[in-house]
RNA sequence: CGGGGCGUGGCGCAGCUUGGUAGCGCGCUUGCUUUGGGAGCAAGAAGCCGCAGGUUCAAAUCCUGUCGCCCCGACCA
């Protein structure tokens, strides 16, 4: 079908919406792609339909090439499937719910792991069924805490979600790998920059896990990579490499007076000038209290995490070591409840006998010393040995992580950026099928607890990112494959020069390319030039001035370059630009 | 939920300090001119100034309350 411009129900803006932060959000606002309905919530109007479209033919040749079946879930779900896994609670504020008629509760699905694994086990019962895989293109509903940059966090999305149901590990094991070669094609074919880099497993239990991060300065995600060996990994799953443990002697422990050291600067500066020590804050060791409650109760258990002075506690990374438990600040009513612990003199010396789990960060190996609290207002101790001193009750991931600081594969230093996700895989394990009982007849007669993977593709999100990756300061640049149409023709007005683009137009169409066509009269050439940048078309076609001459322009979107061309050669050089 | 900013024609904004006629640019309509880089002239249409209450002869403007939105931090495709 010609898309026409004198017809096609598309506003271009001149300027950013007021509202719109990010390269994405003013790009496909301005370009007429998407209008925002309330915060988190969006329209496609009719060129970013075909975008969203374009994506989702992608996504779903990928995920049928490797033998995975297409179904459809209700997005309005009733409250009982999520009631067996206990997320109607654990969701908490994120899930939509609403009510029916009779007051029955209802929720919006964020995601359908419980659907799934209720639909095959309503099916299958037989070994000889297995393996399965399933996977569905649906609309999405969070109420997030705060949506943001328009189509990039949204509160409704569309996602491809699939799992795989397998009889063992094993098989867990291939179909995770099939999905990640998958994935590998539908980003390539996409056009988008991506990095596949480790991530937790957390909360959901499960094994092995890997993100899909397109790098970009706007991304909520922050990952490391190592140039030398190709390790990578989001801040949240890295592993810190422990320095060998320690044997030398260190002098016994030494109380030292620290008046007026509430920093940790101020601490290094105080006992180098009057203890005679020579340190940094890397010496030092701070010690920071939080709760970690457990998620659908009050209790919350007091923890301390020793870090180097030199480190902050990275939340992020401290919640995802210690998930499904939700860490939260020690207040001020807390210490009160504790006279045992010195608000900014706090040692590890003494916890064991007030009976609080210590956990410290992997440099605190057995044998090192440190300067730290020592449980006395004013007062630090000096030659706290690990082990000797004091005994943690474990290492936790919870410091924050640096460019430079050490590769934990191969030593190297790693750099740091940011990423957006765009997709996750992971071998979930049996957590939801043992809250489901899901089971095959095994050929012994006996049960086998099935196994399952899960993996997402943000779908809608795909479409910001590429706006985010691929565009300029004239506006957008579509990879072919997404893009709305192949070639943007533009008849810039004067005499037949409408008349000869829409025959080009008509004839290419013919040809099999997908074809917009500026056919609007009376709009000044300038205007027309600067829609077709911000649209964003890979290939353009000018019918204009030289068209008395015989010639038109053809230009590259992506490098801009622009060539005379005769007009008998437009058609075939126009196919051959877009089939290269 | 904590912190910051903002609600005025479709979009972007001014006006508010010091109450009195609602204004500018873009877009839209009509006519004439113009047509290779967001054209010119002329004439138009379109606004419960977020909402509610209060002060006042008079409120976009002052007061109180309330709702909403955007941005920054803790969640996630």
């Amino acid at each position: 079908m010609l898309l026409r411009m004198s017809t096609l129900f598309l506003r271009t803006l001149r300027e950013d919406p007021a509202d719109a932060e990010v390269p994405s959000h003013k790009l496909l606002v301005r370009a007429g792609y998407v209008r925002r309905v309330a915060p988190g919530i969006y329209s496609w109007l009719p060129l970013g339909k075909i975008v969203l479209e374009n994506i989702t033919r992608v996504v779903r040749e990928e995920m049928n090439r490797i033998g995975a079946q297409e179904v459809l879930f209700p997005a309005l779900l009733p409250r009982d499937y999520y009631e067996a896994t206990g997320r109607w609670t654990e969701y908490g504020d994120t899930l939509f719910r609403l009510k029916d008629r009779k007051g029955a509760d209802y929720l919006l699905g964020p995601t359908h792991e419980e659907m799934f694994t209720d639909m095959v086990k309503g099916e299958y019962s037989s070994y000889k069924d297995y393996p399965v895989t399933l996977y569905q293109i649906q609309t999405k509903y969070r109420d997030e805490a705060r949506p943001r940059a328009g189509i990039l966090r949204g509160r409704e999305f569309v996602m491809k979600d699939s799992y795989s149901f397998d009889l063992d590990d094993d098989g867990l094991k291939h179909s995770y790998e099939t999905h990640r070669e998958a994935y590998i094609r539908i980003f390539d074919r996409l056009g988008i920059d991506y990095r596949i880099v480790f991530a937790m497993s957390g909360a959901m239990g499960g094994s092995a896990s890997e993100e899909f991060l397109a790098p970009c300065a706007t991304g909520e995600d922050t990952f490391v990579a190592c140039h030398n060996c190709g390790y990578a990994a989001n801040a949240e799953a890295v592993v810190t490499p422990a320095p060998p443990a320690v044997t030398t002697g260190h002098p016994a422990l030494e109380v030292l007076d620290t008046p007026d050291t509430p920093t940790i600067e101020s601490l290094v500066n105080y006992v180098n000038e009057h203890h005679g020590l020579r340190i940094t804050a890397a010496d030092t060791l701070k010690n920071v209290v939080v709760k970690v409650r457990t998620p659908g109760s009050d209790k919350a258990e007091t923890l301390i995490i020793g870090v180097p002075g030199d480190r902050e506690v990275d939340f992020k990374r401290l919640e995802a070591a210690v998930s499904p438990g939700v860490p939260e600040i020690f207040e001020a009513e807390d210490f009160v409840r504790h006279p045992g612990l010195v608000r900014g003199y706090i040692g590890p010396q003494v916890l064991k006998s007030l009976g609080i789990r210590y956990l410290v960060d992997p440099r605190v190996v057995d044998g090192s010393a440190w300067v730290t609290g020592a449980n006395e207002p004013g007062k630090h101790a000096a030659h706290v040995v690990a082990g000797r001193d004091f005994e943690a009750d474990g290492t936790i991931e919870a410091a924050d992580v640096r460019a430079g600081d050490s590769c934990p594969r191969c030593g190297h230093p790693l750099s740091i950026d940011r990423g957006i996700e765009i997709g996750h895989i992971f071998q979930l394990g049996r957590k939801y099928a043992d809250a489901a009982g899901l089971d095959a007849l095994g050929p012994d007669g006996k049960p086998i607890r099935i196994t399952m993977g899960s993996y997402g593709v943000g779908v809608s999100r795909a479409v910001a990112v590429l706006a985010e990756q691929r565009h300029d300061e004239l506006g957008l640049v579509w990879p072919r494959e997404v893009a709305p149409a192949d070639v943007h023709i533009v008849g810039t007005g004067k005499e037949n020069q409408i008349d000869v683009a829409t025959q080009l137009a008509e004839e290419l169409e013919s040809r099999g390319l997908r074809v917009l066509v500026d056919d609007r009269a009376g709009v000044s050439p300038g205007v027309k030039f600067k829609d077709s940048e911000l649209l964003g078309l890979p290939t353009v076609l000018i019918v204009g001035r030289g068209l008395a001459q015989g010639v038109v322009e053809l230009r590259d979107r992506v490098t801009g370059t622009k060539e005379e061309i005769p007009l008998a050669e437009a058609l075939d050089r126009v196919l051959a630009a877009c089939q290269a």
